[in-house]
DNA sequence: TAATAGTTGACTATTTTACTAGGTTATGTG
DNA sequence: CACATAACCTAGTAAAATAGTCAACTATTA
């Protein structure tokens, strides 16, 4: 279990999807604008998430992407371990028979270790990550939140009469 | 907070130098032979551990490094936030007034998430790991150990025939 | 059919990782 | 005192991971 920045790219991409995608699928241009990730480096990143089975891409005008289930049944682990590839995080491979023993004594503890990491981060789901955002968004930036309520509604509001 | 091979690297060098630094300083040579670490890699990283008051280095021979403090008293998170340079996880640095609010909502997130995992890795000691270390070790690979000890004594006194 | 948006692959720059080579300094022992 | 030892320091370097660019292609919807 690795992580890094990598890996906070991608789970702060999946929130920001979870919180927009509620009503329509949500397009990569979007995320990368409002979190200011590129947009080519998206793509990377959802074509790992998509293969993990983790969102659903929809092609064509209105497309987008949308989780593929919901929010409270997805890990940030599961996140984390599909973008940041499974590279042998220890020098003996999966088997416990090192040259002397003493190793793989310290193979084992680290194994343990991440294990209990990744079991620790397998408890926390997107939802919860959500409810945390609800709480802090309400209590520390009520007035910034509302100003940005309405700023997203009158986006809506000049999207439809575009149409 | 980061959690890569390098960090692993300092872990296990660290639990090889608890275990063995009791009666007297252990050698960065040692470590490297039995952990099959590079000895230059490994000075980088006491260089870090030994400015961040983690251990003490003793010149001259008969020296090499001893923990500064009990193996109850060092975490894992102190020796991986030694050595893992503490990079900025986050795009907007230290302060939270990003462009547009919705950054810094996914961005307090996770360094809520990532100032969990630390407090974890903080909650678990050297002696915790060597504890477990002993259990196993006694357990699984007692004959091994006992051979080990006789190859290092045997070593010892031809160094001291050639002498 | 034209615009949209996902999908794919190849390619590049930067940073980090892991390691090498070569020194210097301090210190205990013969 | 000389010498071996081992920390300590500096610079460089190859490989990998990270972060990003570019361009072509495909499915879909209006």
């Amino acid at each position: 279990m690795r992580l890094t920045t990598k890996g906070r790219y991608a789970v702060t991409a999946m929130l920001d999807l979870a919180f927009h995608s509620r009503v329509k699928p949500v397009t990569l241009t979007e995320i990368a604008t409002r979190q200011t990730i590129s947009l080519s480096y998206l793509e990377q990143l959802f074509s790992r998430l998509r293969r993990a089975n983790m969102v659903i891409g929809v092609r064509g005008p209105g497309g987008g992407y949308k989780l593929s289930r919901g929010a409270e049944e997805i890990s940030i682990s599961d996140i984390i371990l599909a973008v940041d590839e499974q590279v042998d995080l220890t020098n003996c491979e999966q088997k416990s028979n090192c040259q002397n023993g003493q190793p793989c004594l310290t193979h084992d503890l680290w194994m343990g270790l991440s294990d209990t990491v990744r079991n620790y981060l397998d408890g926390i789901t997107l939802k919860q990550l959500l409810d945390q955002a609800d709480v802090q968004a309400v209590a520390q930036r009520q007035d910034s939140d509302v100003q940005q309520i309405m700023q997203f509604r009158d986006a809506e509001t000049i999207g439809m009469a575009l149409k």
